[in-house]
Parts: C-alpha cells; structure tokens; sequence
DNA sequence: TGTACATCAGTGAACGCGCGTTCACTGATGTAC
DNA sequence: TGTACATCAGTGAACGCGCGTTCACTGATGTAC
C-alpha cells in the first residue's frame, strides 16, 4: 500500500506502457486475428521489448480480455448517448441513422469483436461475460423503446424482445459487412432491416 | 495419365487418408478454433504421421478451406432439400421450421463457420469464395419465396431482399447461440425473426 | 532547491520447447506376364 | 492364379526457427531530509 501521490506517479510509466502496447496490440490483432498473433509483434508494434509486455500482462489472452473490455465499454457508451439524444418520446428513424452510424463504423472493430465472439464460443467463463455485456446494451435499448410509446409488432413479444431483434439484425448485418466490405450498403440495409422490425 | 481403374486404387488409399485427416481436423478446429491447431495436433488425432498430411496438403489453411467447403455444400443441399420439399405453393412456417432445424443443428459446425468468417474477412480472395457461397443460398430462397406467391412485406423490397433478410436473421441468431448455447430458443427465436420479417 | 537513497519499470540476453518442414526409406498397392 | 517388379503413400527421424518465458541488471522515477 502506497499513498495516493506516490502510487500516481509511479503508476504514470506504467499506464502511459500499458496504454501504448493496447493501441498497438488493437491494430495487429485486427491485422492478422486473435490466435496469428506473438506477442513479440506486439512489443515490436508498441517499441517495446518483450519483458515490459510481461511487466504489464500475465499473458496474451488477459491482454486480450483487456483490449475488448476498454473497446466495448466505449461503444456501450456511445449507443447510450445516441439513444438518449431524443427528448421524452423517441424518433424512430433518427435514432436507428444515429446508432446505425455508431456501430458500423470501425472495421477494425468488428474484427476483434468476431475474434472475441469466436473465442468466447469456446470458453464459458468469456461467454459468460460477453452475455452481460451483450445483456447490459440490450436493456438499454429495450428501455428507450418502452419510452418511446411507438407501437411495436405484436410478433416480437414487448420491448425486450424488440430489443433482441435489434441486436439479432445488428449482429447479422455485421457478418455481411466482414465479407464485402461495403459499410455505405451495410448501414441501409441495417436501417431497412430495422425498420422492418420494429415498425410491423 | 494412368487408367481409370488404376487410379481409382491407389486413390482409395489417399482418399480415406485425406478423408480421416478432414474429419479428425474438424473436430480439433471445433474444439480449438483454427489458429490454436497446430498440424501435430491433427495427426495425432487422425492418427497418422506429420509426413502423411504433407503428402496431402500443403499447409493448415488448405485442409482448412478443404474442410469447410466440404461441408458447407453438405449444408447447402439440405437448405435445398429442406425447400424443395412443399409443392408449387409455399408453406411459409412449414419451410421456416425444417430450415431452422437444418441450419442450427451442429454447434462444431456454427463454431468452425464463424472461424471461417473471421479468416475470411482477413483474406479478399477467401471472402470471395464466401460471398459466392453465401449468394447462391440466398440466391435459392429468393427463388423459393418468388414462387411462394406471398404476400412479403414492401419494406424489404423484392424476393430477393427478403432472401436477404432471411440470411441476416440467421446469422444474428447464431451468434447469440455461439454464446448461450440454447439451441431450443435459438430456434424458436429464429423462427419468430423470420415470420416477423416474412408475414409483413 | 539539492543530494543521497530506494524502488520499480522496462531491458536484453539466455534457455528451451513446440512444431513446421524436409527427406531418405519402407512396405503397401497395383501392374505385367 | 501366382510371381517379379514398379510406383507411390505414409513413416519417422532430423533440422532449425520462432517465440514464450525467465531473470539479473540498469537507469528512470519518486522519496526523505
């Protein structure tokens, strides 16, 4: 146990390295895929050697596990303050353009996103995390719909199974966006699919 | 140029060598994920040398692309079956219920796809490949829901953006199942997607 | 503010293992007569 | 059908590299006075 200032400083060196091989780490993973990657690339990447990666990480799946924490968090955060833009009622169609906009955006994203996915596939305790996470953005959508007094299609239950279905189209939209690359196609076509949805 | 007969013997050999190396490789990429199989890894479980599997392919990612077209076209004949088998008209929830069984069935298989998506969108040459597969699938249920004479609903556009959606509800769907592994509402859920979608 | 001292983050060399890749060899498969 | 011969599929040992992991060390960061 250190005293706040101390442990400030010190810990400065150490978040500034830190920070360093995650941006690095993001882009050779969405480079080459979670499970083609050393972690000597990674150091390289960051300019550091391998040792201050040990210093950091006990290894690459915590880094991992890290990297999609931070990157999650922050999308989380920018779906909430699209759906909050609207006042008391809620637009629709603005809102699908503003989130739409949000998660299509970063290819580099999704890529490590998918890694995640596949990789959580296979490990409960991962999966199990990313369930609550998935739970946690799916809450708030089913919360600004329930606001939004539209009426919603009798087939997908109440608010929480609109919700689902967002994420559903959202999840399926993705995938096609990873093969053909065609963002400009991928956002209509989330917004028509969407629309399709929630508007019976 | 050796005589059919001739080739086909010795063909037998390599042909059930190759065909044990696949199907212990799918196991192995099921249960790892491509990019944590090493080449020993599937020897060792089809039970034969290192020296076997290059004297039948080059390298992992060949086996791997062998392995997945293999059964991709295995899926895609049932899909066809599974819509061949109404008469002229089209029994939209009968057809929506035997593909949905086809298509979530074996969990390996989902794992080994989104293992293939992932590569896939790495590689433009790969995810060619992909798309070309993907299209003609989409391309048999357009087919299928333009002779169902149906009511789809506008928004969509024609059969073939209903295809379409049918294609991206499927893949949202099975991203949700990767993670909580209910096959039972991922079916049911799938089914309820896509008679939201198709009934508008 | 300046100096001596303590701690700790990152260095870089070293070790060793797993495994990709090759290749001379063997015995299994098929042919010719 | 049987025997000698040719070809080829799979063996298993060997080589070597990439890289994960460790650790004694250094110099940077912060403390005490």
């Amino acid at each position: 146990m250190t005293v706040g200032g101390t442990a400030g400083r010190v810990t400065r060196r150490r978040a500034h390295t830190r920070a360093n091989l995650l941006r690095a780490a993001f882009g050779v993973f969405a480079a080459k895929g979670f499970g083609h990657v050393s972690i000597e690339e990674i150091c390289e990447a960051a300019g550091y050697t391998r040792g201050a990666f040990y210093s950091n990480f006990a290894g690459l799946d915590e880094l991992f596990f890290a990297l999609y924490a931070e990157r999650a968090e922050l999308i989380a955060d920018q779906v909430t303050a699209a759906l909050a833009q609207d006042g008391p009622g809620l637009d629709v169609p603005a809102a699908v353009d503003r989130v739409t906009e949000v998660l299509l955006l970063d290819r580099d994203w999704l890529l490590v996103k998918t890694d995640f996915l596949v990789h959580a596939a296979r490990d409960p305790d991962v999966a199990r995390g990313l369930l609550e996470h998935r739970a946690r953005l799916r809450g708030a959508i089913a919360d600004r719909l329930a606001r939004a007094h539209t009426a919603l299609p009798a087939v997908l239950g109440d608010a929480e199974g609109a919700a689902h279905a967002v994420v559903a189209a959202y999840d399926g939209v993705t995938t096609q966006l990873l093969l053909d690359r065609d963002v400009v196609r991928a956002r209509a076509w989330l917004k028509q699919l969407l629309t399709a949805l929630l508007t019976g």
